[in-house]
DNA sequence: CTGAAAGCGCTAACAG
DNA sequence: CTGTTAGCGCTTTCAG
């Protein structure tokens, strides 16, 4: 007899159900019982039913599958940028997460870019997620809220919830700023430099709050004590050209720098180093996240650590929670901790 | 008039097309129209439907759609590990590319595991992905082959093809071994070590292969020249952890160290430093991929550098094309390149 | 334990 | 230009 020819169905179509029905000499409903509940059918229809699958190489269709019967077991997570460690790392907590009750994963990256992300919340809603962990930028928040109204669950991550119903999991980055600039103020520098992300983005506003307070709390005018500059892109590169632009600001130039994040911070020390500036000898350098190289650089960078896996682990958590057990909204805050390195010595 | 309570549909389900035409007061092939074709529309009862849509906030269901359309605007791709930054420089490059033509990635890292890899390539296809993108651990191939006889498109990653007609994008990882080896040997080493990950893994393997062929080109043996240490995870504590087995090993100790990537080698740096021992006048260490942080480091690390973003541009590239263009298969191989730095003086 | 039949939300003919 | 209608592949009653 001819050999079906796998997978190529009768007519090139993805073989269904039926194909598989029909080979068996069986009916759909019974591949269908086979699919999900194989314990209520008999073995002998069972096995003519699985090698009937397996001759023609049948794959469950989702699409018809969750049409039909509701749910999709896939979350997705829209984060500022995949390619910062900080980033990753969260991811890496979701999906461990996502992955212990079998749920599938969908990354995209913003890039900042509230254009983008709305496009993936979209998406993410069309193909029916169960739920969506979201780092939002600003405006996006009443994308996500409206997402909820229609049944989706949402978790805010890196981004304390301003609802009390609606789940978060952040860190304090106000007092993460302060940390940093109480910091460098006690090492005895008065002329501190900011390397910022647009304000738009809460982590960049809130973390510059906490060098505002700080800063007026020791009796210090920040027009006077402070330059802050916006950086073009929250990496290395942006980090580098940030700096270099500070240096060649009017102006006395700050003895210390305190950079929104370790990859900025990574780009304003290369462009330190090509400038033959010593560090922390001539500009003392602050970080923030603690991701895993901030140790092991040419001057070691302090910085102001992130829980960052456990946040996404906690945000899958969450969300996956939410389903079964009721329905309270928790919203977790964790304390960010000043790790101090070499980066940062006295003036 | 009640207002319409906002996506709360009729009876808490999602509003679908038909809730749509119920309300604009015309046929639910109109609002298809208006949703796929809407220049066909006379602007009048264009207006009616997408008022309707927003007044529910009507949201398409993209599995219905699917269901009777066929194709879909998303790829998957399953990365070994996405916390390791040539991983997620790549995904980027994927990304990219992807979003000039509207697709969407769905990202997913296998943590070297066959299993779960196949889940995720399983629920790719289930889900009806246009392509899929992967870096295939051993075994994983037959299923992607597989795959593809059903009609998905594959593009292999960081792994040279087997088959003709299977499009890949590659790099000489047996080049880039002996790349490696031939610096450390120019430097006057002649005891080396070697941290490498399983050899079920074909980058490891191709690599060893290049330090090997070395080698024994340049007249050493194997058996005396070099010591193999198998890591137990190809991230920075593997690493840590291979480095301080290989010191506690029997016999003399290698004077270079050849890591396998640049996570792992930042592992093996920071056992050095931990155990004061001093890089490269002690132990002279080489990474491989040259990700972001190689040169900042606190002994910047010679490493082999790969073109990671422009390989999953490229591999991204290829799928998308396979659709519209001829459908010969590509299979780019790039060339690593060495680029020396502190890490490596001579022994 | 198995079969028959309805229908999930949408798109694509085809009529009008 | 708009309406009607027939499925896409699957799960799920409901009978037998």
């Amino acid at each position: 007899m001819a050999a079906t020819q796998p997978g190529t169905g009768r007519n090139g179509k993805r073989p269904s159900v039926t194909d598989v029905a029909r080979l068996a000499g069986v009916s759909v409903g019974t591949v269908s019982n086979v699919l999900n509940r194989p314990e209520n059918v008999a073995p002998p229809t069972r096995a003519k039913v699985e090698a009937a699958i397996k001759e023609l190489s049948f794959v469950r269709n989702a699409s018809a599958r969750q049409l039909r019967s509701g749910e999709l077991n896939t979350v997705g997570a829209v984060v500022l940028d995949i390619a910062n460690p900080f980033f990753t790392e969260m991811a890496r907590g979701i999906e461990d997460r996502l992955a212990q009750d079998e749920y599938t994963l969908m990354l995209c990256s913003s890039d900042e870019n509230p254009e983008r992300e709305g496009r993936y919340l979209r998406l993410f809603e069309e193909h029916g997620v169960r739920g969506v962990i979201a780092t939002p930028s600003e405006g996006s928040l009443d994308t996500l809220l409206a997402m909820r109204e229609r049944g989706i669950d949402v978790v805010l991550l890196d981004h304390t919830s301003p609802l009390p119903d609606l789940p978060s999991v952040a860190v304090d980055d106000v007092g993460g700023g302060a940390l940093a600039t109480e910091h460098l103020l006690a090492q005895g520098h008065t002329r501190l430099a900011f390397l910022n992300g647009p304000l738009t983005l809460r982590q960049c506003a809130d973390r510059r709050d906490g060098v505002m307070q700080t800063l007026t709390a020791h009796g210090l005018d920040p027009a006077t004590s402070l330059v802050e500059i916006a950086l073009e892109a929250l990496n290395a590169d942006g980090g580098d050209d940030g700096m270099r632009r500070l240096l060649a600001a009017d102006g006395p130039t700050p003895t210390a720098t305190f950079c929104v994040n370790d990859v900025t911070a990574l780009g304003a020390l290369r462009a330190l180093r090509d400038l033959d500036i010593s560090v922390p000898g001539e500009m003392a350098v602050v970080g923030y996240d603690d991701v895993m190289f901030a140790n092991m650089l040419a001057t070691p960078l302090t910085s102001v650590r992130q829980p960052m896996y456990k946040m996404g682990w906690t945000a899958a958590d969450m969300l996956l929670r939410r389903g079964s057990e009721d329905l309270t909204a928790e919203q977790v805050e964790f304390e960010p901790e000043l790790v101090v390195r070499a980066s940062s010595g006295p003036a």
